[in-house]
DNA sequence: GGCACAATGCTCATTTTGAGCATAAGTGAG
DNA sequence: CTCACTTATGCTCAAAATGAGCATTGTGCC
């Protein structure tokens, strides 16, 4: 048998203190332009039933987390993932919402993409659009009107404190996270959004918070234990990779439009696109090639149906997106 | 106490089958121009001692994974972390090198830079070139001489198998990590790398190989464990964070030329970048501001001493670096 | 045929890159 | 003291990538 010794000397071989390991999927599919989750229904929680991201328990069988968590999701929600990825692994001691046992309880989350939206094998099991639970980040339809009331929260909160350091530390993160005082919105900075909430107490999970959180119509649909978190995790993480990383076809059908997928690119970032710079993105990196296909039904003149060139993969810098916000006519 | 069902109305709630959870640091600074990582002496292991990463066992008194983290390396080393960012949880059950208990054993790693080498709290612990590890990884010089050797073999690990769909397969990926028949190369597939050259049976940290390995000049020296995966997969990350954020600071003195600053982030994404365009990026970027002094001594004009315009991190798309590869003259 | 509505094609002014050339300012040798 | 050499800095120029729009082309519907 293999002994370390840390360099204190002191051995460290066995990693002592076992803990309670758990998987916690963020499963993202995204249908007629709308970007959802799959959740499940969870009990407990103060009141009564709650949303939650499918979980379970890390099984020794597996031989990688990974596999372990495809088998598990597919048996229970009858979902084939397609595009996995770890996302992080969350371990704080008053965050994961159970601390029943004495064990350090940590969960590992993964983000996964697919294709389908099946009714879903359980009929607990139900995809939700995810700006339900985090109404401040879509911006396709202008500014969020969610963000008036949150934002007069957060300056409330900024200015609650008498420390002038910590006040100015609040005000920068205020200006970092929600472009508070210079108008500038990062897409990708959907963790921090949350976790500044999270911190002001506008977030209901967050227990022996001051009642003072917004209505609930502001800061969106809570969800069980630290779900929303990792929501936020996946979501963040998302918009960041589809620009450098063609994985927005691990959400599109075999076939579709370019405007489909500029919908979908859309309904990730919560933002809009230019519509001719977009197709001419796709087209120029070679994304797409076209099929016999067009569209017919709708109004307006037919799309040709294209696919996603699976080559790319194998291409050098396999690229993705840049997203180029577009000026919104309204 | 809560409870919770998962969607086959089973009780997750207490996630049992406690696993046993290490985290591991890769310490990074880089000095002299080049990337260093801090290493520690691992026994048992086939051959004696080798070289290993600094791992602890979770312990269970910390709020979170990263106050922990932080505590112990600072308590062993004697070097204070700066930034911190968790980088991956492995949990192959063949890969840990450790299974001596029945627990799934678990490795949380974390990225660390540093700014400062202290001559090391320990004895024990040294800062080493981590190219010594992965010497195929570092192009400054040139393509590096390892690849012949590590290319002839991968080839022919290509074309032992028979099966043709197999082998097209394995052609692909060495094409697409390591620009095999395309002469491409991607700085940022470090862990695919590695993978391929494990999977490939180069590495000798693959136990149960077939003996036909590199002597080892080429595959790089051994780690103890999987540590080199974990170091690649820092060493990768790095790379691509550097691109879109000004994470390279974080390893530079106080104040520094730019020049220096260029010889970094060379010495990371083992590539040699264009002077002139790399000056003009961060001037352009407003990355840094001047400060009176000036070097002296060296030979050649004196360059100008600057420092990390820590505003940065407060505006707008809180940009990195965009590295450009410049065509080498030799 | 005439409309309304998308899908497509193309233009144009800016910026952002990539590559170099030219000059400036020290050090060390003879 | 001057020349040779070395590194720091300034600047130029052409090519490619972006950001915004205008113009055309097919279709389903009165």
């Amino acid at each position: 048998m293999t002994t370390v010794k840390d360099t204190q000397g002191r051995d460290t071989a066995s990693l002592v203190n076992p803990s309670a390991v758990g998987l916690v999927a963020v499963i993202v599919a995204a249908t007629d332009g709308e970007p959802r989750a799959l959740t499940v229904q969870v009990e407990g929680q103060a009141r009564g039933r709650s949303d939650g991201l499918p979980a379970g328990p890390l099984v020794p069988e597996h031989p990688t987390l990974e596999r372990g968590l495809r088998a598990w999701v597919e048996r229970q929600t009858h979902q084939r993932l397609g595009y996995v990825e770890q996302l992080y692994t969350f371990g704080d001691r008053d965050r994961q919402g159970d601390e029943a046992h004495g064990l350090h309880t940590l969960s590992v989350a993964y983000l996964a993409l697919v294709r389908e939206v099946r009714p879903g094998g359980l009929a607990e099991a139900s995809w939700r659009n995810w700006y339900r639970y985090l109404p401040w980040e879509d911006f396709r339809e202008g500014r969020p009107p969610a963000l008036e009331e949150i934002e007069a929260k957060l300056l409330a909160w900024a200015g609650e404190t008498a420390d002038p350091k910590l006040r100015r530390r609040r005000e920068d993160r205020l200006s970092l996270t929600f472009g508070l005082f210079d108008g500038t919105w990062n897409e990708e900075r959907v963790l921090e959004r949350y976790e500044l909430l999270f911190e002001a107490g506008l977030i209901p999970e967050a227990q022996g918070q001051s009642g003072a959180a917004c209505d609930g119509a502001a800061t969106g649909q809570p969800m069980a234990f630290d779900h929303r978190r990792v929501l936020a995790t996946a979501i963040g993480r998302l918009r960041g990779k589809i620009k450098y990383r063609p994985v927005v076809f691990e959400l599109m059908p075999p076939t579709f439009t370019l405007f489909q997928l500029q919908r979908t690119v859309e309904a990730l970032s919560g933002t809009n696109l230019h519509k001719q710079n977009f197709r001419r993105l796709v087209a120029q990196q070679g994304l797409v090639e076209e099929t016999e296909g067009v569209t017919s039904g709708a109004t307006g003149r037919p799309a040709r149906l294209v696919r996603f060139r699976r080559e790319v993969l194998l291409e050098r810098p396999a690229p993705g997106f840049r997203l180029r916000p577009a000026k919104r006519p309204a």
